[in-house]
DNA sequence: TGTACATCAGTGAACGCGCGTTCACTGATGTAC
DNA sequence: TGTACATCAGTGAACGCGCGTTCACTGATGTAC
């Protein structure tokens, strides 16, 4: 116990942005980092282990303490870099729309870079949405729930700019956004060569899901 | 070694279908049995232990190698378990089929009643696709792309009778199939009562794919 | 039918391992005066 | 500027645990004769 009756009382956690007191060699964001770099297309986060973990960032295993409550702590930090993640990859398709170019193919190829780019990031939303805790899913969720609001926005937008109405766009962007996340989870296991076919395929995909809600809202409208 | 020249060669594995010598007291199946018990909806296979297998089956922890050369080959087991029911939906399905009656929503109320009946085993399939090994994913690839092709032979004949071509007809029982199974694994978190709106988004969103993969066909006939 | 024997499913004890977590500690950094 | 002190990030050793796997074994079952 430091002082039993402190003047000044402490918070419970003084979360100091680095004073008083030493300064911290190694961040929470280099432990992030270590166990993005033990997970590969192949390991969920939870295979991973606080040792591990700790090993891979050059500390004591106690040390990690410091930084983290316990591995899920750590877990969820991972899933919120996904989503930012995530969330990037629409503003970034946002950014390439051209008049002319089909948005779709524009997003999708948005997507699949992204994917190619930090392609542990996108997994940990791949996977952790269907395996691991309640609680890794429910940020999951979250993150891509986000994902599909935005999307809708744009879908709406685009619509109204067209001219065609869109039948449920809400459904759309939750069936475009889990179509391609499934998708998008197989084609990360093949060679790079062939994820070409998989983008055409997706395309495709999603034609004909804006096409059908084209045609929904159409005879709605009559 | 049992006998250095033998007359008659022993198969490597003689498989007995249990003679001769003592009949096991328990089975494979038991084990697999066991397995399931285990596995609920937050429990991927990989995360089973063999000694909470055998355990769970009360045997020794050493008695499971008698059945299984580890714990990947029981995996495998169960992943292939999970296909069988994965095919007995559609089968199911067809038993269904009604004229006049959507073909759609009977297939999707067929696959969420198995999804209700054996939560465990269609679950195993949802899961382990994503994460585990590569052995579980190329198996539960494989189970998937055998429904696929059901479904798609089924998509050919069922356009041809209702006089309405469809468009790339093996690309609609991919995005069909992924798009539901993605939709199917957030429903399984949900509670019972709540599933009936995912089955109202599923049919919706597969009649859009549907449309979409007909007007495209009836613009590739002009 | 009776007896000797082979088979092999299941066992109990033991191994070495990596794990999460705890403890009392060290000593560099920053603060108060 | 100098000194005494508080803070706290990181440490090394130790703990008890469940794990996969091995070993030599037991003894019920089925077979050969």
């Amino acid at each position: 116990m430091p002082d039993p009756t402190p003047l000044v009382p402490r918070p419970l956690r003084p979360v100091p942005a680095h004073g008083p007191g030493r300064k911290p060699q190694i961040s929470r964001e280099d432990l992030v980092a270590a166990a993005l770099r033990l997970l590969g297309p192949h390991r969920s986060i939870s295979t991973l282990s606080l040792r591990e973990v700790a090993r891979e960032a050059d500390i004591a295993p106690n040390s990690f303490y410091r930084h983290f409550r316990d591995m899920d702590a750590l877990a969820i930090a991972l899933i919120e870099l996904g989503g930012r993640s995530l969330r990037s990859i629409i503003r970034e398709a946002r950014l390439r729309l051209r008049p002319g170019r089909s948005v779709i193919r524009t997003s999708i190829e948005a997507f699949m870079e992204q994917l190619d780019a930090d392609e542990r990031l996108l997994h940990i939303l791949l996977r952790e949405g269907m395996v691991g805790s309640d609680a890794y899913k429910a940020a999951v969720e979250r993150e891509l729930r986000t994902f599909e609001e935005e999307l809708c926005i744009d879908l709406v937008r685009l619509s109204e700019a067209g001219g065609r109405p869109i039948h449920a766009p809400a459904l759309v962007a939750t069936a475009m956004t889990r179509l391609v996340f499934a998708m998008g989870g197989t084609a990360i296991d093949l060679p790079r060569e062939r994820r070409g076919e998989v983008v055409e395929q997706m395309v495709e995909m999603l034609r004909m899901i804006m096409l059908g809600a084209h045609v929904l809202a159409e005879h709605e409208e009559r």
